[in-house]
DNA sequence: AGTCACTGAGAAAACGTTTTCTCACTGGCA
DNA sequence: TGCCAGTGAGAAAACGTTTTCTCAGTGACT
């Protein structure tokens, strides 16, 4: 029989036999290394093309320690929030050259643990985003997951973090509609271990002891379309005139399902999102929202892995040779002085209105309405 | 000095000395093997556990051939039908224990090639997703990359493919147009070389054999929000009553040039889309569009390829438990003879009527309209 | 002419697993 | 007691690279 043709993909070594030098010279060529004579070096490379060769990455990673590769882990891949965020770190990933590893915790936040460490062993590094486990959990976490970038999370341990600034948002928010009359507002919340959604209460309970005369009503909500669908009725069994969704998705289920029971917004009712997702300036009416640089959110996190990845010159002078030790760098720089650690980015939002606000109604509108029992 | 602190993460090595077996017994015990004692296997499940040892996945790569990861080359993450297609595979892949690489060649045919070659070395396969670059290059790097599953795209050398309708989906919107008394059409096409395209072209031409009433204007296009927004004074340059867009982006990005225009939709003009992204039934007004199960796509593109990572059993009765079987179901149901290579998939697609699509308007249009030169 | 620095390439170790091969040991049976 | 099958675990090869170490060869300088 034949020669067992081809069997496995081809190698260095099959490379390096067919140019007649060894696996070091090959790799010594391949990866640019000036120490080789150049005619060996043309030969090498004539050999490689002729066989198609490619490094296996596999085993390029095992031997350099990297694979410059990383994890991205969200929460639910359907929310166009974080593909938006997805993509921002996955372009400006790319960009240097990484490749990002998707995970998925479908809002199960006892399948992070897994995904997030599976994750990060399978790369160089990782970027949690908002992340729905415990704060106990993720401390316990985080240690074990560095290089690590949080997004709308914070950790103890000196792990940056990149996030949005929702209680200045929702506080806008809630004075767009209070400068447009309405006084009893209500707030779609959303999970209830949401780092995010604590925030937007903070901003909240801020507005009102800014605002005195103003009241407002906190409703379990959820972070999908289907939930703020489902929630119009509760909704309308409150006397708010300005609800607070949690987010575009909500709002944009709360605008559908209002439109069903036939609530005319903004006649009766003023709707807010949050995040400025791609289609909510397209929805009827267009959401008011606050806007969030989602893409930079992504690549800003990007930014901040990629530097804890390349600890590269950064440091004062007689920097020390040893790679092993800028592990004490991070340690120490964590410290309160203004060293090498970046400080936590937040980004600001910016009220976006549209359509789906206006002016309070003038008459009471909640003695029109049965008020539903609870 | 100490004993310079860990300085490596640990590995089966030190599992092994601490239970003082050899490495080979420990990846025995974590692989499941019951070929070992059961009191070692337990000092040896301590000491990992105690260790807190995880397997490295690129040694164990490395070792078995194969990473349980699969690669996912998307035209562009920020189209909403693109990230629902990757959703469907990374949710399916996921189920399976797989992981999904993404890559995101940014609409660039030229970048294809690369990242799709990229992406299949560093997994088991990879799913091309509408990929961009020309039929010759396609026919080049597919066999270079099996095993290799195809969306909305085929090739000759027995590639698997899924895809969509588009011919009979366009056909239908265009009859429900011809169906609303609309006459004069017009296409507003997406990229020259998307296979797609070329489906949806086809499908019109037979509609307009079918009904030889029926006049079709085509207009240079594309594939994003933008372009259906630049897209609004060319089209108002034609007289067609019904627009077909290439896809809901481009169809909301086209209704928002209108609207712009001061066109009422569908008053003056009517616009159907293609895709039924998530938010296309929340645009004002709705748009009528073709339903396309577009997660059903990736979770099919990821059966088709499992099925070709795993060549199992498949033969004969005496069938397993395992619940991976319906592979073989599905191959069978699609296929001629019962015989193990499966037919490609066709998803069919679905007239979804929203607000975007009217009864044309009576008087003639045309008239009232500024023939724009050229 | 002899040493020395230098250049360039091969041998071998390393990365962290899995798996085949090999062999020591145990117990049953003749 | 001696043989044999069977059990279970260690040694070593394999996966495909990169990189350190080593050393042969070359030219220059004293």
């Amino acid at each position: 029989m034949e020669k067992k043709r081809q069997p496995r993909r081809i190698g260095i070594a099959d490379v390096a036999r067919r140019a007649g030098v060894s696996h070091a010279t090959v790799s010594r060529v391949m990866n640019g290394s000036f120490t080789v004579d150049r005619t060996i070096a043309s030969r090498v490379r004539a050999a490689a093309e002729e066989l198609q060769y490619h490094p296996n990455p596999l085993g390029r990673s095992l031997a350099l320690g990297k694979s410059e590769t990383i994890g991205v882990l969200v929460p639910d891949l359907a929310n166009p929030m974080f593909q938006a965020v997805l993509r921002g770190v996955s372009m400006a990933a790319a960009q240097d050259g990484y490749r990002v590893l998707i995970a998925d915790s479908s809002e199960t936040p006892s399948e992070e643990h897994i995904l997030a460490s599976d994750a990060r062993r399978r790369g160089d590094g990782v970027v949690l985003c908002a992340p729905r486990m415990s704060d106990e959990e993720l401390e316990d976490l985080a240690p074990g997951l560095q290089p690590l970038v949080l997004i709308n999370r914070t950790s103890s341990g000196g792990t940056p973090t990149v996030s949005v600034d929702y209680a200045d948002g929702i506080r806008n928010l809630a004075e767009h509609l209070y400068a447009l009359g309405h006084r009893r507002l209500a707030f779609l919340s959303g999970p209830e271990n949401s780092a995010s959604n604590r925030l937007r209460l903070q901003g909240l309970e801020q507005f009102l002891t800014e605002r005195p005369d103003a009241s407002l009503q906190i409703l379990p909500g959820g972070v999908s379309f289907a939930s703020g669908h489902a929630a119009a009725l509760e909704v309308l069994a409150t006397s708010a005139t300005g609800v607070l969704a949690f987010n575009d998705l909500v709002a944009m289920g709360l605008l559908s399902g209002l439109h069903e029971q036939g609530v005319t917004v903004p006649g009766d009712l003023s709707v807010t999102g949050f995040d400025d997702i791609e289609f909510s300036g397209y929805t009827s009416p267009p959401l008011t929202t606050a806007t969030v640089p989602l893409n930079q959110l992504g690549e800003q996190a990007w930014r901040r892995l990629h530097a804890l990845l390349n600890p590269k010159a950064d440091a004062g002078p007689g920097a020390d040779a040893d790679p092993a030790t800028d592990i004490a760098d991070i340690a120490e720089a964590s410290g309160a002085e203004g060293s090498a650690v970046p400080e936590n980015t937040v980004f600001a939002t910016q009220v976006q209105v549209r359509g789906s606000t206006g002016p309070a109604p003038a008459d009471v509108r909640t003695s029109q309405r049965n008020p539903v029992t609870r």
